[in-house]
DNA sequence: GATGATTTGTACGTATGTATA
DNA sequence: ATATACATACGTACAAATCAT
């Protein structure tokens, strides 16, 4: 009895991971806010399933970083101090400076192209003045350029900071000056990346996310604590 | 009403970290070998426990790369490729780097004082040629470094890692050559956190790293697959 | 190719520990 | 401070799937 032997729907098969899946794009989108209690009976309710792959999906969760399980008082939604926000940034400035600068050296020529592509309608979506198309292509070329490091390593582990900042990153900014800075400091690094220029891509990538942090740091003082850390979303 | 409070002699409180910590400890201690099957019953078993902590222990290692797991096929320590082994120590080298560079710049007197003992012991156990010595110390060394770049994000990583290729770590090395390299290139990393010198920290630290990682390179040609990266434990 | 055994995956029940009135 | 309520933590039982025979 095959059920049509294909991929989709795999009733039972990693229910726990398709439930720690649903929950991490709950956490990364806004809608579990941080801090918040994740209780198990209410989200297995909210799934439709027992409690337990819910526990499995928590305690994934937590080794993730994206939760935090206090010892007989349950798991919330990892809550970052302005400190540690801080060092999660700082991290993900390393780690994709790191790939920036293997993009130059390994990156082939349908990345090239890639990197171009998206360039150019970043450069339409400035023109345009559309934020959200702005934000969601910076999005892809810094995926992209991750990507192009060519080491699933340093990908993964940037992709999971990124996700764990994601809940503080308010796309919401309406300083243009950032959006034309953010296409000329990529301009730099898409150049140097095309050039080979290992050096360059990683000393204009750090510039990059040392300059949107600064932007996030100058947007914070007129805002409240760690929650608007906010202008780093235009990297 | 307490029925029996006498009873329950475990203290039930986190369980499942536990086993965790402890099968973790066993696949980076060589106890469970790369791909080895890990059996919940068995786990279950051999820890006293039920298989309800050792599932959760179980995805816990998942999500911190040490296992992998197919979906109804059971759960096995993560067996790498010699790629993969390749992509983790890069992946180290740029962690370690960005933290010594920021260790150069944030280290203060104490750890200063860490480092100069560390060193000399290094040193000490060099002249004995007390290999076990000189890796523990090697160790202690790279991890002050780590530690000292004030940076909990990028120190959990780097740990992260390397205990993903500790499995693969065989300090057997008579290479004496190797280790007095070794100690050189510590002196002048050292030196260069001493000096609050945050390039040459950056530059020294990945010349070592890359260093050790060419004699695994040369190891283990006259060697045996992946299983022989080997040298990388002298950093 | 079909069947049986082993193991994973899920559900549920019970007890302990914490927070609230 | 005692008691009640509730959520987590662990154990056990059943169903589904895979592998071997």
């Amino acid at each position: 009895m095959k059920p049509a032997a294909g991929l989709p729907s795999c009733p039972r098969g990693r229910l726990a991971d398709e439930v720690c899946r649903e929950i991490a794009d709950g956490i990364v989108l806004g809608r579990f806010a941080p801090n918040a209690r994740l209780d198990e009976s209410t989200l297995a309710a909210l799934f439709g399933v027992s409690r337990t792959p819910v526990r499995e999906a928590l305690k994934q969760l937590v080794a993730t970083g994206l939760a935090t399980c206090r010892p007989n008082r349950g798991t919330v939604v990892a809550g970052l101090s302005s400190d540690q926000l801080e060092q999660l940034f700082e991290a993900i400035g390393e780690l994709e400076a790191a790939c920036a600068r293997h993009a130059a050296l390994r990156m082939d020529a349908p990345g090239h192209a890639c990197l171009r592509a998206l360039h150019a309608s970043a450069r339409e979506s400035m023109r345009d003045q559309d934020i959200d198309r702005y934000d969601a292509v910076n999005r892809e070329l810094h995926a992209a350029i991750v990507r192009g490091a060519g080491n699933p390593v340093l990908s993964e582990m940037a992709a999971q900071l990124k996700k764990r900042v994601a809940p503080y990153r308010r796309t919401q900014f309406r300083e243009l000056d950032r959006m034309r800075a953010s296409f000329e400091e990529h301009s730099a690094i898409v150049e140097a990346i095309l050039a080979h220029d290992a050096a360059m891509a990683y000393r204009e990538m750090r510039a990059h996310l040392l300059s949107a942090h600064n932007a996030a740091e100058r947007l914070r003082r007129g805002r409240d604590g760690a929650m608007a850390a906010a202008a780093a979303a235009h990297q």
